[in-house]
RNA sequence: GCCCCCGUAGCCCAACCGGCAGAGGCAGCCGACUUAAAAUCGGCCCAGUGCGGGUUCGAUCCCCGUCGGGGGCACCA
């Protein structure tokens, strides 16, 4: 028997936790009461809600197979401390978790063992939730939707359908004054009847002389969810297509790192460009990190230029491009096209090269049309990953043809190189080399003129392109002049000029697409969608929702040799012909259709997850619009560095997950909120009002000699002598040491498990917040847990004792010095519990502990209070602690602590008395000390004369803490 | 190549508006407890802020340059 059976050891954490996490799962401590709803509860609302509510939210997880690792909980258990320290201020916090639980993963997790994805999805939330709730989470556990519900799948498919039948009226106004915004498409149906919109197409037929097919077409160039025939990414190794999002740099897709091709298919799309202006401007009106609005700015990749259109020399035809340099008009002298331009084969002139045509420009070829195809054909076999390896060599041939510069009427050459993409601005580009460094490398490789409209700076390179700021010259003609002008006003005069003459027009351009939308998978929510005989997309109507996804006995897709660009997609739903096949009554009968065989990415249940949460139980509405306005509506005051006289937008009050979806999930979601807010369905234009980039968890990862990584838990580290660098072995060899995410791949998983086993959880989360800064990555190292159960196991001996777990708390009134201190930690702890500066509150209330135990017996009033402050970061032992000092309730609604005013200055304070800025005493002063007061003492110390002998030059007072004397 | 962030003790990190470089933790060392060890407890040691300039009475903090680390973008016209 242990001479100290009340000692806080892991066991007695584990005894402690379990039984507390039962008992606010029995006394559903965390239920967050809805104002409205199938759970209305207003009174709930009214009594815990005092001072507000708040909505704090964390990144939507994937059960994966292989469970959590210590990295995973970083930012749970940052959002739990936040939303427990916000529940003793006195509001309304809901959080909770749910499970992202579609999508590409499971399903080969699946494929790999021969289950059915949604056993092994189910498996895995189980192990996720049971790892979670021993963390001691403070979520509102009724709250936890799964994506693979039925129940919920069914608001995705609604929400799809609302997409669907919708279109963006850039016309429209919005209450915030701009204009464009989503209406029904029925809208846009009735305007086509009435003519007061003409109909697209030139045989000027009316609406009603329509046949349904071509109706269905012209609407679908309307909707907000659409199919069109268009180049996507094709990825024969996962079976499926990808969105531009989920394609990285190399090419690649980013699950699994397989080839990408681009190839036209006919795929759903979300029209998100029609939001790319709100999407970009506001970014202004959100509290998030500055480097992920950039990065989304940077994708959305907004760029103000003009459209110039330039006649092709003897053809009927125009080259129009797009320019963000339309003030450099006059140094165009050649032009280039996308090798995939569609104008390209028109412009390539029958026979030989044209008088005047240099040999390097023919690729030597005998005739233009034999070298443009030659080019294309060698274009359109390299990879992008060839293209990206080749560097900047540029590469292109002479076209043959000639256009005209429309401000000078010269007449240029035409290119076609692939250094110009068919997919960004109109595909073709006016090249002027003196002022860009692409078309000044190609002008140089090809023997092209190069004409400076822009006088380069002082000490400019002379062998290079100037992109800079300058002002115009050679930039002239009969009609107008821009010699002189700078480049922001020359833009502004040339484009006037261009409209005046219709030779071109102010533009933006957008480097964001369309959203690629469909899979060919299984594992996903079904569209509710089917097709008639001629091909005409049809919405199932809202009473055949949700459409559950099939049980199909065969679940693979079919996936193709990786790098077999010629194969087809073949979604697995379309093997199911009698789920495929239907008959259906959509109101004109019962007819004949084909379901939608592509499912939708696992994108769709994340972009509006946190709407649900909401409101879980609502089979009325995806979510009651009373309660999405309780917990998202915009606020009364914007958030902090939003431009002067910005609205807020609303949203969910903290939302904290890595950076890593910067461009896809945090794109995507706002892209649905703000159609569901044009819809008319939510008050809130942004899903999230502030959000937080948390850091990772990295660990050690080893590497042997062949660079192969090695199991990390079985590395041994030896330190060798004093002073010596540490040596790592696996097996008796030496390896390497790096740090990198936690995963298998890296083999250096740490498993929560094993730090509850060993610490408990209290510990373990007393760490990971302790660490340091919650949006830095940060080594984790197992050895340095024990110094948090250290301060735990301190803080439990001040309150119990080991011995005999008697009460050792005094009754005595604290000392004024420790009062003090204990204001000034409460003081403290808010403002870093308000900031989520764990780590210094942390360390503040390790100080205050500090204190207490150097004590006989910690005073009942001091231990209190630091049990109250302690409650958000370790739950657990507060709660017993708590419990164990008289209080019968839980302490997760006791107010915190507030601080004494009074109490945070101390009477004296001890003033630095610097001579040259440099510290030469130190004396202690009354803390309300006046200036001139404080400069006479300060003056008469006899290390101040005896330096100002010789006079003073200036005396700095900051009373009381600082004074600085500069002698003569 | 361009843009952003970060360099403080052996390691992770503090330092309010430009005012004493150190709050907290790990590791190390010494001591207490122990037959011993582990655990625990008490104590100690350790940097002048990557480097070079500048502004200032005074710089970790502001400015310029430079080096190192991390991230983003990368023929986007």
């Amino acid at each position: 028997m242990s001479e100290t059976p009340h000692r806080y050891t892991a066991e007695l954490a584990d005894r402690v936790e379990v039984a507390w996490q039962d008992r606010w799962e029995e006394e559903g401590t965390f239920r967050a009461p809805n104002p409205a709803g199938p759970w209305a509860d207003p009174e709930g609302v009214a009594c815990r809600g005092p001072n507000g509510k708040l909505l704090v939210l964390d990144m939507f997880p994937y059960p994966s197979g292989a469970g959590l690792h210590v990295g995973h909980p970083l930012g749970y258990i940052a959002t739990d401390v936040f939303a427990r320290y916000h529940r003793m201020l006195g509001e309304n916090v809901l959080h909770c978790l749910g499970y992202d639980a579609f999508g590409l993963p499971a399903e080969q997790y699946a494929v790999q063992t021969g289950q059915h994805p949604r056993k092994t999805t189910e498996d895995n939330i189980v192990i996720m939730k049971r790892q979670l709730r021993r963390l001691g989470l403070g979520h509102d556990d009724r709250r936890a939707v799964e994506t693979i519900d039925p129940a919920y799948y069914r608001w995705t498919q609604w929400i799809f359908l609302q997409i669907y039948d919708s279109w963006y009226d850039e016309t429209a106004a919005r209450p915030d004054g701009g204009l464009g915004k989503a209406r029904p498409i029925a809208d846009l149906v009735a305007q086509f009847e009435a003519g007061e919109r003409p109909v697209p197409g030139e045989d000027g037929r009316g609406w009603i002389d329509l046949s349904a097919a071509e109706r269905g077409e012209i609407l679908d160039s309307y909707r907000l969810a659409y199919t069109t025939e268009a180049p996507v990414n094709w990825a024969p190794g996962l079976g499926t297509v990808l969105s531009n999002e989920e394609v990285t740099n190399e090419g690649r897709s980013e699950r699994g790192n397989f080839p990408v091709f681009k190839k036209n298919l006919r795929q759903w799309m979300m029209r998100i460009t029609a939001y790319a202006d709100r999407l970009a401007d506001d970014l202004d009106r959100v509290d998030w990190p500055e480097k992920v609005k950039a990065m989304q700015r940077n994708w959305i990749g907004r760029s103000q230029g003009a459209r110039v259109g330039f006649p092709v020399v003897g053809s009927g035809e125009s080259i129009e491009v797009f320019t963000t340099r339309p003030d450099t008009l006059f140094g165009a002298t050649f032009m280039v096209v996308a090798p995939e331009h569609p104008l390209v084969d028109g412009l390539v002139p029958q026979g030989d090269w044209p008088e005047g045509t240099k040999p390097e420009w023919t690729g030597g070829a005998e005739t233009p049309a034999a070298a443009v195809a030659a080019y294309r054909r060698a274009t359109s076999r390299r990879s992008d990953v060839e293209r990206q390896m080749e560097g900047k060599d540029k590469t292109g041939v002479f076209t043959g043809a000639y256009a005209t510069n429309p401000v000078n009427g010269q007449a240029v050459p035409v290119f076609v190189a692939d250094y110009v993409l068919a997919s960004y601005g109109t595909g073709a580009i006016m090249a002027v080399p003196g002022q860009d460094e692409r078309d000044w490398d190609f002008a140089k490789r090809f023997d092209l003129p190069i004409i400076r409209t822009v006088r380069p700076a002082e000490g400019h390179d002379p062998d290079t392109a100037y992109t800079g700021d300058g002002p115009a010259v050679n930039s002239a003609n009969d009609e107008i002049s821009l010699d002189g002008l700078g480049v922001a006003e020359a833009k502004e005069r040339i484009v006037a000029w261009l409209e005046d003459k219709g030779a071109g027009h102010g533009t933006i351009n957008y480097k964001l697409r369309d959203w690629l939308f469909s899979r060919q998978r299984y594992w996903g929510e079904p569209f509710p969608v089917v097709f008639d005989e001629d091909g005409v997309s049809h919405a199932l109507p809202e009473s055949m929702l949700p459409l559950e996804l099939p049980d199909v006995p065969d679940y693979s897709p079919r996936t193709f040799e990786p790098e077999d660009d010629s194969s087809e997609p073949e979604p697995p739903l379309g093997r199911v012909t009698e789920w495929v096949e239907v008959d259906l009554d959509l109101g004109d009968g019962i007819r004949h259709y084909r379901r939608e065989t592509n499912t939708m990415p696992n994108w769709a249940g994340s972009c509006w997850y946190f709407l649900r949460y909401l409101d879980p139980a609502n089979d009325e509405a995806f979510v009651d619009p009373a309660n999405e306005a309780y917990w998202m509506a915009p606020q009364a005051n914007p958030v902090e560095g939003a431009p002067v006289g910005t609205v807020d937008p609303g949203g969910v009050d903290l939302y904290i997950g890595g950076v890593e979806h910067a461009v896809l999930h945090l794109l995507y979601a706002r892209f649905w909120v703000k159609v569901l807010h044009d819809l008319g369905h939510l008050t809130s234009e942004e899903p999230f009002r502030r959000y937080f980039a948390q850091g990772y968890i990295q660990a050690p990862a080893y590497t042997d000699g062949r660079g192969t990584y090695v199991e990390a838990s079985e590395v041994e580290e030896t330190v060798p002598a004093i002073g010596g660098e540490p040596v790592f072995t696996y097996r008796g060899e030496v390896v390497t040491r790096e740090f990198g995410k936690i995963g298998k791949s890296l083999k250096n998983m740490v498993s929560p498990d094993d730090m509850y086993r060993a610490y408990g959880a209290d510990t373990f989360r007393l760490y990971e917040m302790g660490l340091g800064p919650l949006e830095h990555s940060k080594p984790w190292d197992t050895r340095a847990v024990v110094g948090s159960q250290r301060f735990l196991q301190r803080v439990w001996r001040n309150v119990v004792d080991e011995e005999t777990g008697a009460l050792v708390v005094s009754e005595e009134a604290p000392s004024d010095e420790l009062n003090r201190l204990l204001h000034k930690t409460i003081d403290a702890v808010r403002r870093d519990f308000a900031t989520l500066g764990f780590n210094t509150a942390i360390a503040r209330l390790t100080e205050l502990n500090n204190a207490l135990t150097k004590l006989e017996a910690a005073p009942r009033a001091v231990v209190e209070p630091l049990v109250l402050m302690l409650a958000p970061l370790a739950p657990h032992i507060a709660e017993e602690l708590w419990s164990r000092l008289g209080h019968p309730d839980s302490l997760a609604y006791e107010p915190f602590p507030v601080a004494d005013p009074e109490l945070l200055v101390d009477a004296t304070v001890t003033c630095v008395v610097q001579i040259k800025g440099k510290v030469r005493d130190r004396v202690d002063v009354p803390a309300d000390i006046t200036e001139g007061a404080l400069r006479e003492l300060v003056l008469a110390l006899p290390k101040v004369e005896q330096a100002i002998a010789g006079g003073v030059r200036t005396v700095v007072v900051r009373a009381p803490k600082l004074v600085n004397v500069v002698p003569a």
